[in-house]
DNA sequence: AGAAAAATGCGTAAATATTACACAAATTTA
DNA sequence: TAAATTTGTGTAATATTTACGCATTTTTCT
């Protein structure tokens, strides 16, 4: 344990922390990864003791090469999820010179897209748990302004990012990638309009999983076709809704 | 002048900067400022002296209520420009361990832009300069890759926002208007149909300048329509090209 | 001075994209 | 067992985007 008081500057320097708003989706709902703060971590960070937080920490100033480094580590060390650097996207910084009762902390706040399906098995139980958006508890600092702002950068980057890519497990429907899409944007397309537009894209491979279509009420499986997706991206386009 | 390790934390802590992009436009070319390192700063700065850099300056822990506040306080204190918090976005975080040479310092990115016909005449020659896009010259620290970063986000809120309204002066020409889209998306438009599309977002009104109009070879005149503008924004739209 | 080149405004036809909408079949719900 | 829901498919109407011609005046070139 360090001893107290041990690092001096001539001028005063504020705290900086990486704070990780993680989204995942089951098929039905986007949810949020959360950690309840308090328990077993040490003396200097007991603020809101007891009450659920985006998952974060601080900047190992030594250490962690960038603060999205600083962000996978915490969310690793708070969540047990173990993302790579690459995952997380800078949302923006949180300065407010009262947003933490101890002393000036910055935060940068990022996010990341899980496959829900992969990784629940990863999450800490005993620390972490995922919520359904339009469910989340009241958040500790000013995560809950955090979070806002992390969905409507998701909100954003929908128009022209993959995030289906990144939050659909490998197979799924095509009702499943519209409800993901509605569930971001806040609103609700015309099936088939959806589906037209979706194929006009060409980024989707129907699977061929053997058993002969029941019905027309057993959707078909889809997976993304990384290739047409990576050129379409290349070349500048959007995923426009 | 604070006494020499005055400040100690019980772990370490790295300083924090927040660094400026501004950004002009005087009718031609877009234009960036930029401010000399170096001459009368106090000791603790003298890192890339006499290097053009981006302004910038460290976070006041106790006074600046937000990152975008030292931005513009320090916007001022090293080029004589004032502008108001508000016109500050951010870009994002450089945080990379070996980013300065004196100890670890993260910087929080912004840009603003400004109506360069308004403001040329507060500039500090003495430490600052208009560079156009384009004739810029290497940067210390980290900075060429903080304006690229910058531009590009630029480029990509060009698409929803007004930034004519922030770059042109009062009255401007159409001409005007398509180069500045076209300097800074990096393409180059029909003129006629820029003309036609932005006449249909009805946020341009026509100047009567008393002149009449001498000949086709005159532009004429335009002014945005503010209350139009903010109407079509709140409604949510494109500003498509 | 005169000729050539470039810049401006205006408008339209063709191509492309978006939107609205109906039906048949199978599954789920009541 | 009937009713309601879900899925897939396709097309016509509408709106948007793109490509382009012409008359005129200023600027540039010789």
């Amino acid at each position: 344990m360090a001893k107290k008081g041990q690092y001096t500057y001539e001028y005063q320097h504020p705290a900086v922390t990486a704070d990780c708003v993680v989204f995942g989706y089951d098929g039905k709902e986007l949810k949020v990864l959360l950690i309840k703060r308090g328990a077993e971590k040490e003396a200097s960070t007991t603020a809101y003791v007891g009450e659920w937080a985006l998952p974060g920490g601080f900047l190992d100033v030594e250490k962690d090469k960038t603060i999205a480094h600083t962000a996978a580590r915490e969310l690793k060390e708070e969540t047990g999820l173990k993302l790579s650097v690459k995952d997380f996207k800078e949302v923006g910084t949180f300065s407010d010179i009262k947003r933490d009762p101890r002393e000036r902390v910055i935060t940068i706040a990022h996010y990341a897209l899980v496959k829900l399906s992969e990784v629940q098995a990863d999450t800490d139980a005993d620390k972490a748990d995922w919520f359904s958006w339009g469910d989340i508890p009241h958040l500790a600092f000013d995560h809950d302004k955090i979070l806002r702002v992390a969905f409507s950068r998701l909100k954003q980057d929908i128009h022209f990012e993959p995030v289906g890519f990144d939050l659909l497990p490998e197979m799924f429907t095509l009702p499943q990638l519209q409800n993901l899409y509605e569930s971001i944007l806040e609103v609700k397309f015309d099936r088939r309009n959806f589906a037209n537009k979706m194929k006009h894209f060409k980024i989707l491979s129907e699977v061929e999983d053997g058993t002969p279509r029941k019905g027309t009420r057993t959707p078909l499986k889809y997976r993304f076709d990384k290739d047409n997706y990576d050129r379409l991206k290349r070349n500048g386009f959007q995923l426009e809704f």
